[in-house]
RNA sequence: UACCCGAUGGUGUAACGGUAGCACAACAGAUUUUGGUUCUGUUUGUCCAGGUUCGAAUCCUGGUCGGGUAACCA
């Protein structure tokens, strides 16, 4: 066996080794030792159908597909539809299309159910080797005899019926013959084992509903326990990679396997994603889409891969994202702003640029020509040379960004303010010469003068001004709805709330913020629904997918720039608008 | 409470008995026609107490703290 990962030589000291996590380790450790027998990788993707995926199943997608592509593998997406009363079409469908959109195509696509014929074999196995009964007790009954942590369970009297009579029920169960709640099959194991999840675990129960894929043609439904790790094996999977919550589950996830002497797959836990100012539970996010708290599964507040993906987020941006978290045991929770980070590490080099006025303040150009308009040059992405260039219109009415002036600036401040010089980016240089105020005394126009001889932005006598600002032409410019959105919770853990609050009372009041007549440059107008933009000083922005209408595109804010100015205002105590 | 798992800077994550490293954040500077980007530099860490060892983040014992499990959900 060759090592799998080649170390790094003198000749390219810049390849950066990425150490391994623990789940590669064991793989290596396995592929070393040939450990499955020469078989390949073989990971799944497992979701329920009955929600939509968010960022934390992106974690998983990346860590089962990543896995398999990185060792020559295979992955699987296996729906894990055994239990009909929750699970749904819609969701197989949503599912498949964010697992391709996080960039990931499966090997196999199966269902659990797909299974179900076997699985009610093998259970028929187990029955004969008086490992498995009928239990006809009721669920409370059952909870009761249970036990608890520290008391042992105690045995159901109905624990030592014949195989004969197990078998027996166990078929009528199936035949349809009983209803919902009737009996259930149980594992024959140990009511005073120290794992609760071993006091006899349910295999089997009845349900007479309709399931999205096999009809009506079963009424008994496989659990969990019973289900995954066989599904599993059929399908070789070597290595079942799952969250930490099913760590106590593993032992009956091998007991199952063992009893049936089928393909030994293994079972290996790993910390769930947890992020700050938001939350990713399926309950949670159901309560938000149901209790319209949110517009719904695709709203681009939702940490769902269909709301990230309306926000603006990449598929790149998602698995630069996911690879950079790692992968451990240990209940982390990562900052929002490591995602944030990752969507502008991509769309900087990409996304191409424009100037947009969210809050526009008019400025008159009283030096300009009347009725004359300038088409300047202006470059689409300085990060991309390839991205080439455009023509904005210069005139003597525009629009700049109400926060870019301040009658009283600090020294600090560096753009405009009264008697103050700034570069309107790509255009020219202006000098505020006058500010005219409402009656109200609030600032409605700036009257300012321009420098002919600097035409581009150039400083012809090599002056230096200190700010250069985003502009639009104000008869241009296109008016249109721009919608700016925030962290979904005002703190960084929801869940940190007094005993008897609810967490939706940390939900932010101002997660939105619709600006219904932002100013933007021409341009825009044919912007393509779903198209990342720049506008140039204030954030990466797309086109909505769902709101646009053709020449009226709607723009969604995915993330702001990073801005040293606002930082050092919040620092200082100021708010700001 | 019983069982299981975990604990390394602000946040993540390495180091597998031998120099505590990397990323992001923070801070400082340089560059800049985006207060963006890029570049350079700096600060900050092994939960606690014992033990084994020439040597412990790592091994052992005890504790502390955190998480999970106790559905006819997955």
């Amino acid at each position: 066996m060759s090592a799998p990962e080649p170390t790094p030589s003198a000749d390219n000291p810049s390849t950066p080794e990425r150490s391994l996590n623990f789940i590669e380790q064991i793989v290596e450790e396995d592929l070393r030792t040939n450990r499955n027998g020469g078989l390949p990788v073989q990971t799944r993707f497992p979701p329920e159908p009955n929600g939509y995926l968010h960022i934390g199943h992106a974690k998983s997608i990346c860590l089962n597909f990543g896995l398999a592509k990185k060792y020559g593998g295979k992955c699987n997406l296996r729906f894990d539809d055994t239990n009909p009363t929750t699970e749904e079409t819609e969701y197989v469908d949503s599912i498949q299309e964010d697992v391709r959109w996080v960039g990931f195509n499966w090997d196999g696509l199966y269902y659990a159910s797909d299974y179900f014929e076997q699985l009610y074999q093998w259970a028929e196995q187990l029955i004969q080797e008086n490992l498995a009964y009928v239990d006809s007790q009721s669920a409370d009954e059952m909870a009761k005899q249970r036990g608890s942590a520290t008391v042992a369970g105690i045995e159901t009297p109905f624990r030592n019926r014949s195989v004969e009579e197990n078998l027996d029920l166990f078929r009528r169960m199936k035949a349809g013959e009983f209803p919902d709640g009737a009996h259930v099959l149980r594992a024959k194991i140990d009511l005073a084992e120290t794992h609760l999840i071993m006091r006899d675990p349910v295999l089997y129960r009845i349900r007479h509903a309709h399931h999205h894929r096999t009809g009506d043609k079963w009424c008994i439904y496989p659990m969990y326990d019973y289900a995954h790790g066989q599904c599993d094996s059929i399908e070789k999977v070597t290595h079942s990679i799952c969250t930490l919550e099913f760590e106590t589950h593993r032992r009956l996830y091998d007991w199952c396997i063992e009893n049936l002497r089928i393909f030994p797959s293994r079972q290996y836990e790993f910390a769930r994603l947890n992020l700050t100012y938001t939350v990713l539970s399926k309950r949670r996010l159901l309560e938000l889409v149901k209790g319209n708290h949110l517009a719904g599964w695709d709203d681009p507040r939702m940490p769902t891969l269909c709301g990230l993906r309306r926000r603006g987020y990449t598929p790149e941006a998602i698995r630069a994202f996911c690879d950079r978290i790692g992968v451990a045991r240990f209940n982390s929770t990562i900052e929002m702003s490591w995602l944030e980070d990752a969507l502008r590490d991509d769309l900087n080099k990409r996304a191409p640029r424009a100037m947009a006025v969210l809050k526009p303040l008019k400025v008159v150009v009283t030096n300009w020509p009347a009725g004359e308009v300038d088409w300047l040059d202006a470059v689409n992405n300085p990060e991309d040379a390839s991205a080439g260039s455009r023509k904005v219109p210069f005139s003597g009415t525009l629009y700049v960004e109400q926060d870019d002036f301040m009658e009283n600036p600090p020294k600090q401040f560096f753009r405009l303010g009264p008697g103050r010089e700034v570069r309107l980016r790509y255009a020219y240089l202006i000098t505020c010469q006058e500010v005219v105020k409402d009656a109200s005394g609030n600032v409605v126009e700036l009257r300012c003068t321009y420098d002919p001889a600097s035409r581009g932005g150039n400083s012809p006598d090599g002056r230096k001004v200190k700010a250069t600002l985003h502009w639009v032409s104000a008869e241009h410019a296109i008016a249109t709805e721009v919608r700016l959105y925030d962290h979904l919770c005002r703190q960084p853990n929801p869940n940190d709330v007094p005993e008897g609050v609810d967490w939706k009372t940390t939900i932010n009041p101002n997660s939105l913020e619709v600006v219904p007549q932002a100013m933007l440059e021409p341009s825009l107008a044919q912007a393509a629904p779903g198209s990342q933009w720049q506008f140039e000083r204030l954030g990466y922005f797309c086109v909505d997918s769902v709101d646009s209408k053709p020449g009226q595109p709607i723009f969604n804010r995915s993330v702001t720039l990073r801005d040293s100015w606002a930082k050092a205002q919040q620092k200082a105590g100021g708010q700001r608008s």
